[in-house]
DNA sequence: CGTTGAACCTGTTTGC
DNA sequence: TGCAAACAGGTTCAAC
């Protein structure tokens, strides 16, 4: 589910709904997406959420410092493909497949739910924290283009395999490595050393727009992202390439498709993306993929946010 | 270096 | 209708 605007928008939502609160208790339920619960346990209890930041997928829940030298000591969290970080009041029934309740010092609960446990959790202070987030990549809303290029057009991998990877840069995931595709032309199975530097530089361009535009519009929900309120995002409204599989591009009304590059589903436009050679689409599919469950209930809420502006259609 | 496939786990959609 | 396969926005690891 959540790639960078996605969790983005739940660290804003808990910056503006649990800061400053105390965390009174650790209660969990299953634990094997968390590095070490013991540590939890023992290091969580009677300390203040003082921050929360994101960095890349994560979000940093920085904690006050109980004693010695566990400054900056924080949680990390990471929502994998379904997870939801949620604060609810204590006495409101656990979703399903809730795993982790941290009880605040105002009566509400922090809650971690995850269907399917592939998030992760770890209580880490000073040099395993730092050595954890030294592990990435650079911000993608900060890299500037000399930069992408270097970390780009020196590599031979494709350039969605680097779009993707965490330690070129941290926060890309799927649908928005395919949006910015997309949007600067390029051909997810291109190699990155074949990107010339105006190409790079109209990549960098477009990340920077679609991931700042998805921001703005609170993340992307395809099946069930919702943020620290409980909402959905908007942004798949807005989705030019992925998802689209045999529908026409936006730009020059060829049918979009898909093939499978560094593993994932990619989509693109077959006429503004030219493929390199040996690159292949799969066969379209007879009947257009449906749309996910919530697509209605999407639409109509940002109906009513967005009542301004006609919402694109999918 | 880089690619591929499998694995982790559950829920939902697709295809026969 | 029913059931099995395929698929899902993430990451990691082994094997080649």
């Amino acid at each position: 589910m959540p790639e960078l605007p996605e969790v983005e928008t739940v660290a804003r939502g808990l910056r503006e709904t649990i800061l400053g609160r105390r965390i009174l208790s650790v209660r969990l339920n299953k634990t094997d997406f968390i590095d070490d619960p013991a540590a939890i346990e023992r290091n969580v209890p009677g300390r203040r959420i003082e921050a929360v930041e994101r960095y890349g997928k994560f979000m940093l829940l920085r904690l006050s410092s109980s004693s010695d030298n566990d400054s900056g000591a924080s949680l990390l969290v990471h929502l994998g493909m379904t997870g939801h970080l949620v604060p609810k009041p204590a006495a409101a029934p656990s979703e399903k497949h809730t795993h982790v309740w941290f009880a605040l010092d105002d009566g509400r609960e922090l809650r971690y739910t995850d269907a399917r446990r592939f998030g992760r959790m770890a209580y880490l202070a000073g040099k395993e924290l730092r050595d954890e987030l030294q592990r990435f990549g650079a911000e993608p809303l900060d890299i500037d283009d000399a930069e992408f290029a270097r970390r780009i057009r020196g590599r031979r991998a494709r350039i969605k395999s680097l779009l993707l990877d965490q330690s070129v840069l941290r926060g890309v995931g799927n649908i928005y490595a395919d949006e910015s595709l997309w949007c600067a032309k390029i051909h997810p199975a291109r190699l990155g050393s074949s990107l010339n530097a105006r190409q790079a530089a109209a990549l960098r361009r477009a990340l920077q727009e679609i991931l700042r535009k998805a921001i703005h519009l609170r993340g992307s929900s395809i099946s069930d992202f919702l943020d620290a309120e409980g909402e959905p995002g908007n942004y798949q409204l807005h989705h030019r390439a992925y998802g689209r599989e045999g529908k026409k591009c936006h730009r020059c009304g060829a049918l979009i498709r898909r093939a499978i590059v560094a593993g994932r589903s990619s989509y693109f436009c077959p006429c503004c993306q030219p493929a390199p050679r040996g690159a292949r689409a799969l066969p379209l599919p007879k009947r257009v993929r449906r749309l996910p469950p919530n697509w209605a209930e999407s639409r109509r809420l940002s109906a009513g946010r967005n009542a301004k502006g006609g919402a694109a259609r999918l």
